[in-house]
DNA sequence: ATTCATTTTTGTAACCGTTACACTAATGTA
DNA sequence: TACATTAGTGTAACGGTTACAAAAATGAAT
């Protein structure tokens, strides 16, 4: 997404389209990796070195409050922020840490026990070993049995 | 769950079951409410004057290991803890804050993208208005607009 | 352009949940 | 009873986040 259409995609928000803003966006879109808040400011504050931490909170805050981010739901205590509104599920490992999307499909999934409410926004979080890590412990498994060496 | 059976249930996990912990447990079987670290603990503290927070945490973090208890994905920057293993559905309330259960049947959910890794969790975490808060916003609508007095 | 009001950004300090750590207490074993 | 091990405690520090006041930038009106 170029920086011209993000600038109208935040007017559309009634959101004035700061060099700030524009960048943090413009990151959210190009880094699709879920980054913290902390990974967002040491990459701007490259080009922008009066950045504060603290406009990258206003930023982000305001962006999700207008529905153009969402803060993604994990186990950790940092938060992560994610351009990509449509649900879809996320997968933590929890041997790297690495968040991975993946698709799923909830309209099958029954739900029980929501009627009358309103359901705004759907987090799916699995947690595990990714590939990388399952393959790696294996192999850790059978060195620690003297299977290697 | 009486007080018997939870010692046996920590036993089984090799853990011994001194007081804080068959408390804490317990705690946590009455009350389902997926509580915090804090609220377990400012309960506890009064029949257990000398109880540190310290504990409680560490408590959690051994229960959390053995799987004996789930550490609730949240939007929050507070830990809630359930011990509730069988996978269901959380929805936080995002006018109040409350957090409640639903059942939700992932099995005819259509996941891609999930080849060779290894799922141990699933936390779903909607969020919304709970049919509570959702009416009484309703009911607030109405009176900004003149339509009450 | 100049002034003024409003919005945005900045920097610091405080907040709060969590963790590290060293010490004390309790428990199990011989 | 003595000793080793495990559990619990209290304090201090850590780290992500938020509050807040001051400074800078922007927009509107004259």
């Amino acid at each position: 997404m170029k920086r011209k259409a993000i600038g109208e995609q935040l007017l559309q928000k009634d959101i004035r389209p700061s060099f700030p803003r524009l960048r943090v966006m413009e990151y959210l879109f190009k880094n699709r990796n879920h980054p913290t808040v902390d990974e967002i400011y040491r990459e701007l504050v490259q080009e922008m070195p009066t950045l504060s931490k603290t406009t990258v909170y206003n930023t982000l805050a305001l962006f999700e409050e207008a529905g153009l981010v969402r803060r993604v739901a994990s186990s950790e205590n940092e938060a992560r922020y994610d351009a990509f509104i449509e649900d879809h599920g996320h997968f933590r490992c929890e041997s790297c840490g690495v968040l991975y999307d993946f698709t799923i499909r909830l309209e099958k999934a029954e739900e029980e026990g929501l009627d009358n409410f309103e359901i705004r926004k759907r987090d799916i979080l699995y947690q595990g070993l990714c590939p990388r890590c399952r393959n790696s412990g294996i192999k850790k498994l059978i060195i620690d049995k003297g299977g290697y060496r």
